[in-house]
DNA sequence: TGAATTCTGGACCAATCGGTCCAGAATGGC
DNA sequence: GCCATTCTGGACCGATTGGTCCAGAATTCA
């Protein structure tokens, strides 16, 4: 019966994602925090706990947003074309945080590098399944999904070493040439992937 | 003309490399690395003036060992085998110190971000050279030396995946397995490109 | 041995870290 | 208007950070 608001709370949680995606989980203190999610001390220890639950929180949702990018991705493409874009898009963006926090935090918090891991492993399951819709039985969907995630870890570790869009187009397109070699042609007629030079 | 030893500086600068490789930049403190390299505080600074000057001192020595582990391997195997084996004998190591300070350090300080930049670069020019030697053209191996880069990395950020040796193991052989289907026979005959499918 | 020089353990420093706390502002029901 | 309740800015806390400094130990030359 007072005061029933509590700023938005989600809106916070994803000014923090960018931040703990840009700058890392040491790296990003109470202060850069508060000051970019635009909440105080308090608020942020009231809705989120601590520093480290706060971002257990981003990494689940940095995890949903991904998945969803993905499924996206395959709605709107064939199943080896959406994987493709999947990587396109990812381009811009300071790496994966996922990816990120698996290196920061191995050793150092193995609990928060375990989590990663474990969505990381999700991801990866999104790629099997859409490697199994592209006409992969179950072993070489397995066997390729864990290349593809090899493929990705790689992908955004070049996002940070600021290499320009060109050459990352390139890696992509050199990548996913070979690639295709491996797989099979996704309809039973027509296997042309549609995989220009 | 007094007290001329002055420990072992570069076996203290292995220490520190192991230290910096396991935790990273700023997980590593000053009494975790002091005690690391078995010298006080007076004597690191000294000896290395800052933690960031030890920490440079690192990356460089890091990346000449990496440079000598892969010429070693090209010393003993024939081209394509010697990149296998330079990243089979990887796979205990808690991925790449310059691959973890590339992504650490990223938007957090960039000179150090760019340190480590370079050097990987260094290493792409080692696998291309490998590539030419294994009968590519330039511009093949211009292209398959930035996949192998990715390739590079993906497996690093595997290693500190905590996946089974075998499932690395996997990783490798498949993505080899695919690989090689893109690199033209070794023997300067078969000029093929290499455009299956 | 004694003097000169160099090295180093550990005290010390300011700054910053993550986290707690409370006084007061803001809001709803009456 | 008033009270009850909730939220929040900012002061505050101890711990730890990277870095400096000095007294004294150690070593070489004469």
């Amino acid at each position: 019966m007072a005061r029933p608001v509590e700023f938005e709370r989600d809106q916070a949680l994803t000014q923090a994602v960018g931040l703990f995606w840009r700058q890392g989980y040491q790296a990003a203190s109470l202060p850069d925090l508060t000051t970019g999610m635009g909440i105080s001390r308090s608020s942020l220890y009231a809705a989120f706990g601590d520093k480290r639950a706060l971002f257990i929180e981003c990494l689940d949702l940095y995890a949903r947003r991904t998945l969803g990018l993905l499924a996206a991705a395959r709605a709107e493409h064939p199943p080896l074309e959406a994987l493709r874009q999947f990587f396109e898009r990812s381009f811009g963006q300071p790496g994966c945080l996922l990816v990120n926090t698996t290196l920061e935090m191995a050793d150092v918090d193995d609990g928060l590098s375990a989590h990663a891991v474990a969505r990381l492993a999700e991801v990866e399951a999104g790629f099997e399944a859409c490697l199994r819709e592209a006409g992969c039985d179950a072993v070489q969907a397995a066997e390729l999904a864990a290349v593809l995630m090899l493929v990705n870890q790689g992908l955004r570790v070049s996002s940070r070493r600021n290499l320009s869009a060109d050459d990352l187009k390139a890696q992509l397109d050199t990548t996913f040439r070979i690639l295709a070699a491996a797989i099979p042609a996704p309809g039973p007629a027509t296997p042309s992937s549609g995989m220009p030079s």
